[in-house]
DNA sequence: ATAATTGCAAATTTTTTGCAGGTTC
DNA sequence: GAACCTGCAAAAAATTTGCAATTAT
């Protein structure tokens, strides 16, 4: 919990229960949309309104706490803020993996003539529990 | 416009003038949302509805000839089925260009224990004219 | 004490649906 | 001519907004 309220306030946010409460769903879930979050958080505190949760992810990702991953077909998850990674997505069972991206993979999306920022790369397969199924 | 017809038809869809004229705001656009779509199809068809896009968009999407590219923080574009490539977003001008996966890239993309089925790869950074202004 | 945040209800925006009339093959 | 598609209007779902009361610093 004190690690959240830190992670606000090192992010200029103010630490309310609110807040925590959204991200501790987030980071237990790895990678969630706001209907899931909203389930999560009104466990624990009923009161919290779908509208805090929407004005807060937003909030959250301009203040670099929390990233977007939009997905095919479905609303967008969120993810606490991490270094580059890559997401496995199992078409079969849905789970979604993050794997760090090797320096080779790096290399790979080196483009001439494009000043790269900032990548994002969604793989869509089967995962190794469900291939042994 | 005839070749519309064909893709359409090889895909077991009929072929309605307000589908053709989807796929050509999407063909000439690249990578275009449904609100766009719409403006643009209004000009020749004013009494084409946005209900007739969504169905059309999720038709299409199912029959593989059109493909969703999820955006960040904006509604999701669409693009003609065509080979995987990766997309370079540029985030000065918004412009998305395609580029084509290389064998490197391909094989940088191996992941033990993953059976890859498909992948969804966006680049974010600033693009080769907006560097030179 | 001050400024920011919350929760509610209402407004707005986005997407889906049902169905009568029209179109494609 | 059968099955499918369209456009409309209405319904449902998702997101945003305004504001009085509450809370964090």
């Amino acid at each position: 919990m004190t690690n959240y309220i830190t992670l606000l306030k090192e992010n200029d946010l103010k630490a309310t229960i609110q807040r925590t409460s959204i991200l501790k769903s987030i980071d237990h879930a790895g990678h969630i949309n706001i209907d899931e979050i909203y389930e999560d958080v009104k466990e624990l505190y009923p009161t919290l309104s779908l509208a805090t949760i929407y004005k807060n992810i937003i909030l959250m990702q301009t203040n670099n706490v929390i990233v977007e991953v939009p997905m095919n077909g479905e609303k967008s998850k969120y993810e606490l803020k991490k270094d580059e990674h890559m997401h496995l997505i199992c078409q079969e069972c849905g789970t979604i993996q993050d794997t760090k991206m090797t320096k080779r993979t790096q290399e790979a999306l080196f483009i001439e003539n494009f000043k790269l920022n900032h990548s994002q790369i969604n793989l869509y397969g089967v995962c190794n529990s469900c291939q042994t199924k």
